[in-house]
This record gives structure tokens, C-alpha cells and sequence, in this order.
DNA sequence: GAGTATGTTCGACGTTGATCGAACATCCCA
DNA sequence: TGGGATGTTCGATCAACGTCGAACATACTC
């Protein structure tokens, strides 16, 4: 059986994307996201159960992964969610995790 | 900000499934697979670099998440991709992991 | 300027998961 | 019946990751 192994730099981008998202916690930040308006939600008006410093680490593996952009607004950093550009990369991930509608 | 959290279900079964998809031997098998057809192969005969007991390991994941089913004959377990019934459950997904044309 | 709010950095900790080797079970074949 | 091949189970190990708290930086407000 022939080694099969798809060119390296891309399936480390898919790694990357899918290890993103396979965090409940930062699945929870891409939902919220969601429901919002592009720019309109700083980082600290999540609703999430874990703290300050976790927080920080989960927003740097989602925008690494290239699912959200950041911009400081004085004292707060705003948040956008790259729907577009994330599904031209990987087309129907997002939306798996947004919709979510698996046989109970 | 109101507690998201999709049905509690369904999202196990989201991680179950990235969760399996995460792992980069696990994608190797699941490639190898869908180049054969069903039940041709038995587990032993992947390119993979792990011991035989890693292998067991990785192949309940695989099964555990619906990926693929498996068959005794005789002294092998034979396998086949479920690739209509994942897709079903979660359009897209495989064939991000079977296709994996992201942007180098 | 003092105090408060928002985020980041850093070091530490615990858990989880991938990995291995050895022992075991099962089946086929000579 | 004995030997070889295929998988599984079990226990141990190691690295990676999520988590926290404390200290720090920065910006807004009074």
C-alpha cells in the first residue's frame, strides 16, 4: 500500500482549522460570534465558563486557524467572524459547527 | 450574552466526529480507505507508522465516531469507509478530509 | 492623578490522548 | 498438532493542551 499523505503544508492548515474547532469552549465563541454583527463584541462579553488568560489562548488558536479577525478599539478588542474567507478554505466546516443539526 | 450550547446530543457527536477527523493517522486511514473498494482491505495492510496496538486504538475511534464498519473473515477484520451515512450526519466533512485542496 | 476595566503574559498544574511492548487470543495452513 | 499471521488487551510513558492565578500593561473615567 503506497504512502499516501496529501501535500504537507495543506493538510497542517486543515489540522490546524480542525483542531480550532474542536474545542467546545472556542465552538462556543464562533456561535456567538454568529448571532453578531461584525466589530460589535469585545472579547470579555462572552458568555463562557473559563477565565481571563484561557480566554486569550482560545481567541489566538481561532484567529491562527483563520476563523476571526481582531481590531483594538481603545480599551477593548473587537471581534469579527470570517465566515466567507474560512468557507472558501474549508467549505462546510463552519457551517457544521454553526448549525449543528446531527441525528439526536 | 445568553448561554448559547446547542442540544447537548448532538454536539457529543460533533466531537466525536473532529475529534476522530483531528488526528492525522486517523485521516490517513480514512484516505487509504476511499481509494479501495468496500471490505478489500484489512486493517493490518495500511502504510502506517505505528505499532499494532496504536492501530487498534485508532480503528475503535474511527468506528466509535461512524466513520467505518467492520468485518470479521476468518483471521482479518475487513473494513468500509461510511461514506454515505457520515455524510449525512455531517455534509462536508469527509470530503474535507479526502479532498483537502486548502490554498497553499 | 487615582482608580477601574479590559486583555496579555508567564509559570504551574492536571488530564487526556497517542504511543509502545509484552502477553494473550484466534484463526489459518502445512 | 504445531507454527505463523492477525488483532486485541493491558499497563506504562510522554507530550500536548486546557486551565488557573498572579503580575503586568494599557486605556478610559472621575
Amino acid at each position: 500500500m503506497s504512502t499516501d499523505s496529501r501535500s504537507p503544508a495543506a493538510d497542517a492548515e486543515l489540522q490546524r482549522a480542525l483542531d480550532a474547532v474542536g474545542d467546545p469552549v472556542r465552538r462556543s465563541i464562533l456561535r456567538q460570534l454568529a448571532t453578531a454583527d461584525p466589530w460589535t463584541i469585545a472579547c470579555g462579553q462572552f458568555d463562557l465558563p473559563v477565565g481571563k488568560s484561557t480566554l486569550t489562548h482560545h481567541f489566538r488558536s481561532l484567529v491562527e486557524a483563520g476563523l476571526l479577525e481582531q481590531r483594538d478599539e481603545g480599551n477593548r478588542r473587537m471581534n469579527r467572524l470570517m465566515r466567507a474567507e474560512f468557507d472558501r478554505r474549508f467549505p462546510g466546516l463552519l457551517d457544521l459547527v454553526l448549525h449543528d443539526r446531527s441525528a439526536t
